[in-house]
RNA sequence: GCGCCUGUAGCUCAAUUGGAUAGAGCGUCAGCCUCCGAAGCUGAAGGUUGUGAGUUCGAUCCUCGCCAGGCGCACCA
């Protein structure tokens, strides 16, 4: 990566005049893209940091950063300015040389970051007997973005979708089953039944307290492997798996490992008997709990009062028996923000266990309607699949305005690709830690900054292959060398060269709009490119070189599309 | 009451975690198709970054106090 390579220069050179900090200077130096194009290409800001701690004015240090005169052959201007900024202009030579790299390199510059290490992430992870809305949509297309992020990057990837089937709700749903199941219903959609008679169930629960005992009559039931139950419960696990698999099919989401919380119900006798054997949990207030008072955290209960375990045991169970099965270096939970405080805790009596393994909790704002947050007992939801279709309904209408001489079940897949990625990248596109208010102009944004933007800006380079081997059938683009003559076109090949970074930094910050912020800014750079300066009609060598450049901002915009899971069309 | 998060152009969001003149899109206004795809491009207007202090060469970013909103806080997950 380009950073690398300039900060590893500039660590030498720091090291070289600050002698007595070296290690120190290795650490903290860094180099980062100028931020404005007219300074140059990177920057490097670390003359103003050291200079304070060797007490020597700033601008002194980064002149004499920049007066060695072993200039490497990537640097083609090296300037000071301002207090002491550090401006680096990037050889052309050299950028035609990466660029030729990039082209013949199938990962387009994606460090080897993982080198094989493991990588677990827990993301989407639904309620059994409930339909998906779009509150699920964040955790699985933002958790299905980290998947295909790391990845890329060289981990291997484990991603488990920790279904809700094993909690509270199932007492009430099979009672309310028994009572209220309509068995036309039923059949003609079963999620929809279910959830009315969950609803129905539950609004039971809380006006007659025996309904409620009766409930947990079930559940207990349930939990002891009472037949009738249990063969209950399997077929509303099952009839929730052909739901969700639909959605996941329709998103492009696929799981390495299914495991619900019933799979790990066995263990969690034993987690709790753990704790107490290493004096870890006490009994409080009838409860079996952790004291977190080091942690300055609320205790965390790990047994009710009635015996019965509840979600931090089951994360605990389930941390254990993936630390014991996969040995993961990092585990990756994406969820909403309403679970800040459990994870603390979680992760809190987890350390206390010994785990070793670094545990990561990426959160997302909630998703909430204009009116305030919805809910199932509101009949307020949005369904997800009903956001897909209207997705692609809106996108098909968009298709047929534009005047498409596609066969019709051609506009019904670009319709396809443009709605549902409109959908995910409305979502990716930005910061995840921010409440989001539904609207349907929103998520489903077909111009500015929007998945149609970056999909017709691939499409317009497909064509631009297509006219070439038209006009020129006797061309030969591998002949040629990339070559920049354009302001323009340097700075799109700069953008091009500056992908991996942005792969690097959305790893690391565990946010994909780091990735979607990139290929915009990418796309938009394109387009500025493509109306400005002339390919087809330039000069033989330029026009190779030019025609060159669009298709590396292709396979990148490609792949990066790919990496938030986008599909991209060669027409559009 | 305590904790976490958010507040940036009329609206929706950026700002590479302390860097230079705070940037995009939508909307508004003015231009660009005999031309490589106009789902596009060029330009204009639009800002006391909620507010008041502080820290330093330098603050949207860090500290403290206020204001407004969201979400949590012992037996839901």
């Amino acid at each position: 990566m380009i950073s690398d390579v300039l900060t590893e220069w500039l660590k030498e050179r720091f090291a070289a005049i600050l002698p007595g900090m070296a290690a120190e200077v290795r650490e903290r130096v860094q180099s980062a893209p100028a931020t404005n194009m007219e300074f140059g290409d990177y920057q490097c800001n670390d003359a103003m940091t050291f200079a304070k701690q060797v007490k020597r004015p700033p601008r002194a240090l980064a002149e004499e950063v920049a007066a060695g005169d072993a200039r490497p052959d990537f640097i083609a201007e090296l300037s000071v300015a301002g207090p002491g900024f550090l401006n680096i202009r990037l050889a052309d030579s050299w950028l035609c040389a990466q660029l030729e790299a990039l082209a013949a390199d199938s990962r387009l510059g994606i460090p080897d970051r993982g080198n094989g290490r493991t990588v677990l992430l827990d993301y989407s992870s639904p309620n059994v007997a409930k339909p998906m809305h779009i509150g699920h949509i964040r955790s699985t297309i933002i958790g299905n973005a980290l998947d295909r992020i790391h990845r890329a990057l060289g981990y291997r990837v484990l991603a488990d979708n920790h279904l809700g089937d094993w909690g509270t709700q199932f007492g009430i749903l099979i009672l309310g089953y028994r009572n209220f199941v309509d068995p036309a219903a039923l059949r003609e959609n079963p999620i929809a039944e279910l959830e009315r008679v969950y609803v129905k169930s539950y609004d039971c629960s809380r006006q007659d307290p025996a309904w409620l005992d009766r409930c947990r009559e079930e559940l207990v039931k349930l939990q002891a492997g009472d037949p009738d139950n249990r063969a209950l419960w399997e077929q509303f696990v099952a009839y929730s798996m052909a739901e969700f698999d639909r959605v996941y099919r329709r998103l492009g989401v696929q799981f390495d490992l299914v495991r619900g919380e019933s799979y790990y119900r066995d263990d969690l006798a034993g987690v709790v008997a753990e704790l107490e054997a290493k004096g870890l949990a006490r009994e409080s207030e009838g409860a079996t709990v952790v004291f977190l008072e080091e942690e300055k955290l609320p205790v965390c209960i790990v047994r009710k009062r009635d015996g019965a375990f509840n979600y931090a045991t089951t994360d605990l169970a389930t941390l254990a028996s993936r630390v014991r099965e996969f040995n993961p270096d990092q585990i990756i939970y994406v969820t909403d923000e309403r679970q800040q405080l459990h994870f603390r805790q979680f992760f809190a009596v987890a350390r206390r266990l010994g785990c070793t393994a670094r545990v990561t909790h990426v959160w997302f704002g909630l998703m909430r309607l204009p009116e305030g947050t919805f809910s199932t007992r509101q009949g307020n939801v949005i369904k997800l699949e009903r956001l897909l279709d209207e997705a692609e309904t809106r996108a098909l209408e968009v298709v047929k305005r534009g005047g498409s001489e596609a066969p019709p079940e051609v506009q019904q897949e670009i319709a396809r690709v443009v709605g549902i990625g409109a959908v995910k990248y409305a979502d990716l596109s930005q910061n995840p830690q921010t409440t989001v208010t539904f609207s349907w102009d929103k998520a489903l944004a077909l111009e500015g900054n929007s998945a149609p933007y970056l999909l017709y800006a691939y499409a317009r380079i497909a064509s631009v292959r297509d006219k070439y081997a038209e006009r020129f059938p006797a061309g030969d683009l591998s002949r040629w060398p990339i070559r920049l003559t354009e302001p323009l076109e340097r700075e799109l090949a700069v953008r091009v060269l500056q992908f991996p970074e942005a792969v690097v930094r959305a790893a690391d910050l565990c946010r994909p709009s780091a990735i979607a912020d990139y290929l915009y800014d990418l796309a938009q750079t394109y387009s500025r490119f493509y109306q400005n300066v002339p390919f087809l009609k330039a000069e033989e060598g330029v026009r190779e070189s030019r025609v060159r450049l669009c298709g590396l901002v292709a396979d990148v915009l490609r792949r990066g599309l790919e990496l938030l899971g986008i599909e991209t069309l060669e027409r559009i």
